[in-house]
DNA sequence: AGGTGATTTTGAACAGCGTTCAGTATACTA
DNA sequence: TAGTATACTGAACGCTGTTCAAAATCACCT
């Protein structure tokens, strides 16, 4: 009972991932499943084949979309101040991960056994994440180098990723009183702290 | 051919979770499965079921044993300073995940289904790794109190497990002449240089 | 030494997984 | 309408975690 012209080919991958991200939602990462995405998109396990090349395929293409939707979160930060404009990009840095866990945790688990780490598709999109980091340090320390913005904004986003993920797996060890966010806060206040001491790596 | 005494109980635990860590530094994370550890130490599957409740359990006693392995590294940090002590620290920690990349891995991407986020054994020796760093603040800032140094030790402990895991799955997108101990350094530079202004957070 | 009960170990079985591919049903073309 | 190209199916393969009746061995008592 094969059919055509059901779906166009884009439409049907459109499905297939909407299903996917639902499935994760619901049943976590562990409960994803090609045959749980077939059944869900009405096709046979088979059909799935000619849309993705395989599961991994299928993952990067949700990560994908994942972080294109995160970088469109960030890009809505709309601060004049240079300073409340990193304590937004980290703010909803951290929401994000809070609303889609499971896409976010797939967003750094995932890999490939062989070749390369990283699709470049990808890749385009973390750089394009650093630098908009890079344009906040710019507007706030028009007098440093490339260099050590770039080596800033790593530092900067390295915290409240670490910070992040630790509180999502229940690892941060919060004392009563003490939230991630009072933590993020912080973070983003101390090492602005720092760097505002001109002593510091002139 | 069901035979006995060949070794402990004890002993078998040992040389199961031995053999795992073998096989998912040879196989990866992915690499691992009850078969595999079985026919490792010379026993039926069935067997492994005696020693661990399943496969979940088997990870989070891996784990327990890759923590314990770890804090043992990092209390080997015999450093009068204590910024040299926070670096030292920072720096085994760094080590650490590139010599066991998968360990270091499934004590992060692990958790169970069900129940408890984390078994208490592995919640006790997590928060033994905050109060070292936590005796390290203590000695660098004596005059502050305990809920601002519990502050300040999950603000470093996040930059610095960021940081690794972001370098670990090559997101840290490093510029030339730029490597994972120069962020590492500078990141606690940073911080503590933020802390050392005496109009912060007073 | 022989028997008996407790304990340890086996391995077949089950359901589910990712992946492949020969075959079938449909749509388009001539 | 016949033929071809395409879309799709679903059984099959080898793998996975987990269970459990049966078998093998040990420890002990007579």
């Amino acid at each position: 009972m094969a059919r055509r012209n059901d779906h166009t080919r884009e439409e049907l991958r459109e499905m297939a991932l909407a299903s996917a991200e639902r499935i994760i939602a619901q049943e976590g990462l562990a409960g994803l499943s090609t045959r749980k995405v077939a059944t869900a998109i009405g096709y046979s396990v088979g059909a799935l084949y000619t849309l993705f090349s395989n599961l991994d395929d299928l993952c990067w293409q949700l990560n994908e979309r994942t972080l294109s939707c995160l970088m469109a979160a960030i890009k809505e930060v709309d601060e004049t101040d240079p300073v409340a404009c990193l304590q937004g990009c980290a703010r909803i840095y951290q929401a994000f991960a809070e609303q889609y866990p499971e896409r976010w945790r797939l967003l750094f688990e995932h890999r490939s056994n062989t070749d390369n780490p990283l699709p470049d598709q990808l890749s385009t999109r973390i750089g394009g994440l650093f630098e908009h980091i890079d344009g906040c340090l710019a507007r706030l320390y028009p007098r440093i180098d490339r260099h050590e913005r770039q080596l800033r904004s790593r530092i900067l986003w390295s915290g409240i990723h670490g910070l992040t993920q630790l509180e999502h797996s229940n690892k941060l060890f919060l004392p009563d009183a003490m939230t991630a966010e009072d933590i993020r806060i912080h973070l983003i206040d101390s090492l602005l702290a720092g760097w505002d001491k001109e002593s510091h790596h002139a």
